[in-house]
DNA sequence: TACTGTGAAGAACTTCACAGCA
DNA sequence: TGCTGTGAAGTTCTTCACAGTA
């Protein structure tokens, strides 16, 4: 298959959310217009998005709202469970267990662990807050599928060499760094200071 | 001046937190190619980002440390103090106020909100919560630059709009919903479900 | 000489516009 | 008729390559 941008990506992500909108409100079908209004973007972006992965819709009548979200989730890999493993256990790593859309989607999060000796022990939704070196031999163990940085961004680096030499394939770090990576492991970042910059260049540029 | 893409934005960012570690390093000068291979990118792409904003750099000799760094803040608006504030008193805003950088970047938190009688009144880091319903009449008296949303989605649209008819002109949005605003308002989405999802997508296809 | 600054070329992404099908 | 699917056109973003200068 084509190679299919991140932007195209995330945008499937929103639509899947559209759809399982419209089938709460008992919608059988919705056409790319009417999504497109409703996702802040066109018909014909939606419909573009859509065509790299097949033909879901029936012209005339546009897509059935079921079927295309099955199809969705099957896409972005959602039709199965995934292990999630947080490193960090402060407030950002409490978040994420918290989070409600994280468990719905079938992420599920196997263990916590920090270097905090004060936290190890503690029982955080039901998962017991590990010493960080326990972490490789755990995953030897007991592999996880996606694991979540939440940790200060010294030691950021060192730990995701850690998790890509235990066979993590998927990261998501909330440390304010760009981590180097082998090329078959995806990171995506969350960087809050990037988000407030650009609101504070906005604010000062019009 | 040329509209500005997000993505050079954000890349400014970016140089910036690698000009500020070269200084701590007590190096005085920097090429692009030195900036560029710490911060992932291209030489050119750095030299092109600036260029939009002048030329900062000397020809054989690369750029001045202290000088860019002081360019950059000037450029991304982080020259002076923003008045920060949080809407939603539960995991996510609390990772916030804790959050380093943002005080230290100039994100000042003045204020935070929640609909929960249970934590109105309690203390956050010397700023008292308070109950969501003087919202709008405190922003009148008290103006602020930017607000962030920690909100359930059902009820984001509407603090949107409430925070928007107060003149808010800046808004970092943690709820999974993408909202409608003016065009004068600029908001930026951090939405941890999507990332998951984008990385579900990068393990499910290679 | 060693590097920047930048037009021009190239690649990626988005929008257009319409043929084709239910 | 109404809406999809998609090449082609248009736009934006990135990379190249080199002239220019400290």
């Amino acid at each position: 298959m084509r190679k299919i941008s991140e932007s195209t990506v995330r945008r499937l992500s929103v639509y899947l959310r559209l759809l399982e909108e419209f089938e709460r409100l008992g919608r059988a079908t919705v056409s790319s217009d009417e999504m497109a209004q409703r996702g802040h973007t066109t018909p014909a972006q939606l419909r573009k998005d859509l065509s790299f992965f097949g033909s879901f819709g029936k012209r005339g009548l546009g897509y059935d709202v079921a079927e295309l979200s099955d199809r969705l989730r099957e896409i972005l890999g959602l039709g199965r469970t995934y292990r999630v493993t947080v490193v960090g256990a402060g407030k950002i790593g409490s978040a994420l267990v918290q989070y409600r859309e994280f468990g719905e989607r079938g992420f599920h999060i196997v263990s916590v662990y920090d270097n905090d000796e004060a936290k190890v022990g503690r029982s955080w939704d039901r998962v017991d807050v590990r010493h960080v070196r326990h972490l490789e031999s755990d995953l030897r163990v007991d592999p996880v599928d996606i694991a979540v940085l939440a940790i200060p961004p010294q030691v950021a680096q060192q730990t995701m060499d850690l998790l890509v030499g235990a066979g993590v394939k998927a990261v998501l770090n909330f440390a304010p760094v760009r981590l180097s990576h082998p090329d078959d492991v995806t990171v995506q970042n969350v960087n809050m200071a990037l988000e407030l910059e650009t609101l504070s260049y906005a604010l000062r540029n019009g």
